[in-house]
DNA sequence: CTTTTGCAGATTGTTGACAATCTACACCCG
DNA sequence: CGGGTGTAGATTGTCAACAATCTGCAAAAG
């Protein structure tokens, strides 16, 4: 006789929303015994209970493997950069262990890659591989338009623009950083869409391997206003619940970025400089 | 900025240990490129070779991961069972180390699921992830049949009959673990037949997910006919070069056993064992 | 009799130390 | 002068000990 009388809250242990690398299935029917919920007879306040559950929830090797994935993907750690345990450890205020970890878990995201008594590195994608994954991305995202605009939500369709806005914005500035920002929501707020969770795993993790790809892409002359054309096609069909045309229009996106990505490795690439991202 | 940035090697060397057909998620589609072998001119001798470099790839914590994922799948551990650090590693003849690093990436790959200071379980995979997975699964084959059957082997389409055949005899059987097996093995090799290396790596990992569901599915009467007629049907298409209707069959066959998975799950699993129900 | 509270054991988290391996560079020999 | 060789330093792999946290039980309080 449990009493559960206590308003569990609404989330028993769950962090971090869409965040990767958080794989707590909710509704596990669990067969062993549920948390017996320790919190005392004081209803807890929100927000140091906020504090407790980041606690609970975040040990030493997530942080450090949050912060590493962050620093790769900004491209403080470029690709092919090795990636020193001691170093790191002293960097980041732990011990060996803890990075030790999040390099395993890493290595299983693709975003490095271990070399038994050599180290580990930043993955190093190449052409193939990235044609590999923009293949993959192209039927993803067809499903994802045949299922997004079948949904067909205003308030959606409302805020996918407004990401295309800001695309556009982006775009007449030649703001290269701001047009990827807003290019990499867009998709994503794209898939999540679809209701699929474990899509959106998938997809997270296909879209980190590629941004490890040198992202000369869209550097070229005239590809930001033709991929802000085909970003607002896509909404439009999806607002006209068109999910055939919105699975054709998303597919035929991605293909061409493949292509973009081919001109751009097949010519010599312009700015060599270190481009550093702010 | 960041000084531990040393100069990366312009070519990295490549990770040894490709391909080998195990269904183990990792492995990057690297080029084939062993390591520099220390030894001069002389021809290395096979045998040795293959040991050392078996030794210099595999490390304590890769060692437990695929030792613990094959315990996994194969149904030592149970979805929900508790992995304890300690037994493990004394089990394995290791430290505790070695096994915690194991325990991060099995995670990354979605086989555990990690509580801190609560200890490590196999995950446990809901009905409503494993519809998410079939759809996803779906919408992959689709891909693939299309993929195949535009390459159109006869080679391959003898394989494949192979392993339908496979499937057949162990359905006359009655044999269900059988039919598994020789299943999985078919839907691996025509994925890898797809030619796109990260499709591969994605496909099994969603697959492996998949088996941590409750595998009463195949267990209902009438189910193993059908599905070996499915079976033959694909291998038609693909032999008849007909991509869409390969696309069809697979989406279609994927679609049917989430089918059979709702009503297996639907209805009470009629199970040889007694089921404690309280 | 029920609920709370406080140990005691067990388990996980983290760390620092030691062993194994690799890399680089100076050295020796032809 | 070129090429192999050996050693020193750095780096990674592994381990065992210590600290923090949780679980379960038992005793005390109401």
């Amino acid at each position: 006789m449990l009493k559960l009388l206590k308003p569990a809250p609404a989330t028993p242990r769950a962090a971090g929303g869409t965040g990767r690398g958080s794989h707590s299935v909710r509704g596990e029917a669990a067969p062993t015994r549920t948390r017996p919920a320790r919190v005392p007879a004081v209803a807890p306040l929100a927000a140091p209970a906020a504090g407790i559950a980041l606690l609970q929830s975040n040990s030493l090797p997530a942080l450090v493997q949050r912060e590493l994935e962050r620093m790769i993907l900004a491209g403080d750690l470029p690709p092919g950069a090795k990636l020193n345990e001691a170093t790191l450890a002293d960097l980041l205020g732990v011990s060996r262990g803890p990075v030790r970890e999040a390099f395993r878990a890493l290595e299983e995201s693709g975003l490095v890659r271990l070399e038994k008594n050599r180290g580990v590195y930043v993955r190093q994608i190449a052409v193939e591989e990235a044609d590999n994954i923009y293949e993959l991305r192209a039927v993803l995202d067809a499903f994802v338009g045949r299922r997004v605009a079948a949904s067909a939500d205003p308030d959606a369709v409302r805020e996918l623009r407004s990401h295309v806005a800001r695309m556009e914005k982006a775009a007449t500035r030649n703001d290269v950083d701001g047009y990827l920002k807003a290019n990499l929501e867009f998709h994503d707020r794209l898939v999540e869409l679809a209701g699929n969770a474990k899509l959106l795993t998938t997809y997270r993790r296909l879209v980190n391997e590629l941004r490890l790809f040198r992202r000369t892409t869209l550097a070229q002359n005239g590809v930001l206003p033709t991929s802000t054309r085909e970003h607002r096609q896509i909404v439009d069909r999806i607002a006209a619940a068109d999910g055939e045309g919105a699975a054709r229009a998303l597919h035929e996106h991605v293909m061409a970025s493949r292509e973009r990505m081919h001109k751009a490795s097949a010519a010599p690439v312009r700015d060599t400089t270190t481009r550093k991202s702010r």
